[in-house]
DNA sequence: AGCACGCCGACT
DNA sequence: GTCGGCGTGCTC
């Protein structure tokens, strides 16, 4: 084996290959696929992932370069993760260097740094008068005598610390550039360039007795007495010589002496003071109540024993598991989990990033212990970079998390679980544009684990494939758990029609049957939860005069109004400017902020029910680390009456006293441009009834809505899921939707609106070419297994990003067909033929947002 | 992405 | 006559 092929960090589709390497002897030991190395890649040093390894015969290997350097002890990736990074740049069409990077935490980007040392010729400097001929001597004139003091000034810098980076060495002498420069060409300096990690490892200082316990109380007898002090501290060590080496902190705090008298006690040589490694543990200190598995009702049980099963056979299996809210779906997961476990295998817990509460990481510590390793973005790189570390070195053997969690480091993978299946965020929007569900699924198969994707709502993909049978990307074995583990009903739904309030002379966004349950449950010290659906919604500034409304002048989308800081800013660019006091365009005062933000329900309410205690959840109130958390606590201490939020209060919080839940518009979701517009409305409305009188109270729901005869309100207040499944898939397969076809959306973006028009028209003909050439071509309408059709181009939901206008075409598929690997194709030869002219193609395949 | 090579305007 | 502007081409 002495040639790597690596996968380098240099994120464009030319370098998108492997390359190959030299393996040095001194290397040969830590390198494997999986490896992260430091190789020379043109002028520089880069970053790179070796994919695998070949025995070269001694011909190829004239002209490759040698690896320069192995940057962690252990891979940090397996050859199980490489060979998936691999199918997923195929399947999404992404580059193999963003797979691979997004399967690690992002301390381990590592980037080149240029380092500096003396070089060989750096005696020349002294021995030279500076008219040795070496270099034409007006090189160094007129400011001979300055330059040559600032290299002798340099040189002693470099020589006294052996070796510097550029970045001190430039802080060091900020004016030097060109000196530095013409010092390395004459190689009086050399340069050399390693990658640095982004992120350390943690390192804490511990102090520990130099001696064993009864030498160390023989020299206590002998301890000089004025140092009472240190001869505290000593008999502290010595007593705690079972738990020794302790962190200095801890000695410090718990005897109240300074770090200067532990360090008099070094210098004497009783104790020594070193450095360990800890893990940052972001929950550090907390007690998590253990738990012991509950008793599973019958249906809990059937479901339970079915999945046990394919675990115990560590087979691979996917099941998708439909229970309805409060049915028991996490008691099952923990139980799944033991099995697992028991098996000598470890298990994956996949979150939406917002349920990822701490009530949901306790429940997982309380049963399962310091074995469970949490990743969220919440963390900081650190922190996150840790909990990697536990799973990768065998510390934890369960890990729950967001997203990005499916790639967790685990070697013998047995289960994997994803709550809330149906959730959008699974779906990542940058590159690499992964689908974490279809990642868990190849996953499971790589490795013969089981698959279970919980839902109260399944996504119409997941079902129809359990339901037909043939799906090719997976076909879920379906379990159902119609009723609720403890008994209790789910809440009553009523749906008021806005549309009479307005006609019977309410103009206020609460309906009268929602301000009657609101003042009924302060009046009995009960609590409500508000859902304020604000997607479609923006809070955009428009004027009633003219029509006016304001909008970014980089993206021509509107711009949202932030009272906060009483200015404008662009949801997408970050573009800002002051909010306007008179219309810009025709002067008129009449320009209002539009739209209803939590904010404007909270002070509603407190004009409806003066001394009304409210807690408001939303971006603004949750963006500070712990904050989320924070609120959540006070509501559940009852130190609020509402909890006033968007999105993100619906996720699987349970608060006992919570029996009112109201939701103030069902449908400004359904009026969006998005086929799942419907879909989406039904799960919220499902996951927030969910959320009233999940204990001994008895819930109620009210929902406000301006069209309480679509549909998916209709099922969702009659907690019917088969029914709604039933009215969208028809409609789906009358539109020819996903789940009856799949999506490739292809963004085109370019600063020339004429030229991307002419480009984007290209891309299609192109594909259509391709399509009929290959006689794939056929409407969708037809019943052949294998069709591919092409809608567009038209502008994007956001025309114009960035400075980029941005056109869209919409590749609809199904079959055999390798979609994918075309509509790449395709933009790779347009891109090539369009060259510098700044085309850029973004291509999202199974999209979740069409924009 | 960098970084170096290469071919044309404003300065000594 | 040079310094340096950034266009384009390559990286095992």
């Amino acid at each position: 084996m002495d040639i790597a092929k690596v996968i380098v960090d240099v994120p464009v589709r030319s370098t998108d290959r492997p390359f190959d390497y030299s393996i040095p002897e001194s290397l040969k030991l830590w390198i494997e696929i999986g490896s992260r190395v430091a190789v020379p890649f043109g002028h520089r040093t880069v970053q790179g992932f070796v994919v695998s390894l070949e025995s070269g015969e001694t011909g190829s290997m004239s002209g490759l370069k040698p690896i320069q350097e192995v940057l962690d002890l252990i891979p940090p990736l397996s050859p199980e993760l490489v060979e998936l990074a691999d199918w997923m740049s195929r399947k999404y069409a992404c580059r193999r260097i963003s797979s691979l990077q997004a399967m690690l935490p992002t301390a381990l980007k590592g980037k080149a740094e240029r380092l500096i040392s003396l070089g060989e010729s750096a005696d020349e400097l002294s021995a030279a008068d500076g008219t040795d001929g070496f270099f034409p001597e007006e090189e160094l004139f007129p400011m001979f005598t300055d330059t040559e003091s600032e290299e002798r000034e340099i040189t002693e810098f470099v020589r006294r610390a052996g070796e510097v980076s550029m970045k001190q060495l430039t802080r060091s002498f900020p004016d030097a550039a060109e000196t530095v420069k013409f010092m390395l060409r004459r190689g009086v300096l050399s340069e050399s360039q390693s990658i640095k990690d982004k992120m350390g490892k943690k390192k804490i200082k511990v102090v520990d007795l130099t001696m064993d316990v009864d030498s160390a109380r023989e020299a206590l007898d002998g301890f000089p007495a004025r140092s009472a002090r240190q001869k505290e501290v000593f008999t502290f060590l010595i007593e705690m010589a079972a738990m020794l080496p302790l962190p200095l902190k801890e000695v410090l705090a718990v005897l109240q002496v300074t770090a200067g008298t532990v360090k008099g006690l070094e210098e004497k040589g009783y104790i020594e003071i070193g450095e360990i490694e800890v893990y940052r543990d972001p929950y550090q200190g907390r007690d998590f109540k253990p738990s012991k598995p509950l008793p599973l009702t019958l249906e809990q049980q059937s479901v339970y024993s079915r999945i046990a099963a394919t675990v115990d056979e560590q087979q691979h299996e996917v099941f998708l598991l439909h229970g309805v809210t409060g049915s028991g779906k996490t008691e099952i997961y923990l139980q799944c989990i033991q099995r697992c476990l028991d098996q000598g295998r470890q298990a994956v817990v996949l979150v939406p990033e917002i349920s990822l509460t701490p009530q949901m990481v306790e429940r997982f510590k309380g049963r399962f212990g310091s074995g469970v390793a949490v990743m969220h973005s919440r963390l900081s790189a650190g922190e996150r970079y840790d909990e990697w570390r536990k799973i990768r070195e065998g510390k934890a053997t369960v890990a729950v998390g967001a997203r990005s969690a499916v790639f967790a480091p685990f070697t013998n993978l047995g289960l994997i679980i994803m709550d809330e299946e149906h959730e959008t965020s699974y779906k990542q929007e940058e590159n690499p544009k992964y689908h974490a569900r279809d990642v868990a699924v190849r996953r499971a198969e790589q490795c013969g684990a089981a698959v279970i994707l919980g839902s109260a709502t399944p996504s119409l993909e997941s079902y129809h494939a359990a339901r037909s049978q043939s799906d090719i990307h997976f076909s879920p074995v379906l379990l159902e758990m119609p009723s609720r583990a403890l008994g209790n009903p789910l809440p009553k739904v009523q749906v008021v029609d806005m549309r009479e309030e307005l006609k019977d002379g309410n103009r206020s966004m609460f309906s009268r049957r929602l301000h009657a349950a609101l003042a009924e449950r302060l009046e009995r010290g009960e609590q409500t939860v508000l859902l304020l659906n604000r997607r479609g919604f923006s809070t955009f500034v428009m004027c009633r005069s003219c029509g006016y409304v304001a909008t970014c002048p980089e993206c021509d989308i509107s711009l949202t109004f932030h009272s906060r800081s009483n200015n404008l800013r662009c949801h997408y660019c970050g573009h800002a400017e002051p909010a306007p006091q008179l219309c810009p365009e025709c002067g008129s005062e009449h320009i209002r902020f539009f739209g209803t933000g939590t904010q404007r329900v909270e002070e509603e309410l407190g004009k409806l029910f003066p001394g009304i205690r409210v807690i408001r959840m939303d971006v603004d109130t949750t963006t500070e680390k712990g904050s989320h958390e924070k609120l959540l606590g006070q509501f559940r201490d009852k130190k609020a009456d509402v909890l006033l939020g968007t999105q993100m209060v619906a996720k699987g919080l349970d608060f006992p006293d919570v029996t009112l839940v109201g939701v103030i518009t069902a449908d400004s979701a359904l009026n969006l441009p998005d086929f799942r517009a419907a879909e989406k409305t039904f799960q919220l409305l499902t996951q927030v009834a969910g959320r009233a009188g999940r204990h001994q109270l008895p819930g109620e729901v009210v929902v406000q809505s301006y069209t309480p005869e679509h549909y998916s309100i209709i099922h969702a207040s009659g907690h019917d899921y088969h029914a709604f499944v039933r009215d969208e898939l028809k409609h789906r397969r009358g539109l020819h939707y996903p789940p009856y076809c799949r999506l490739i959306l292809v963004t085109l973006s370019h600063e020339q609106l004429p030229l991307l028009l002419r480009l984007a028209e290209n891309y299609a003909l192109n594909i259509q070419g391709k399509a009929k050439q290959l006689r794939w071509y056929g409407s969708l309408d037809k019943l052949s297994a294998d069709a591919l059709d092409l809608l567009g181009p038209v502008a994007s939901p956001l025309p114009r990003l960035k400075g980029r206008y941005r056109f869209q075409c919409m590749i609809k598929w199904r079959g055999s067909i390798d979609a994918v690997g075309l509509a790449r194709q395709v933009a790779a030869e347009l891109e090539d033929s369009a060259r510098d002219t700044g085309l850029q193609i973004s291509i999202d395949v199974d999209p979740q947002m069409l924009m």
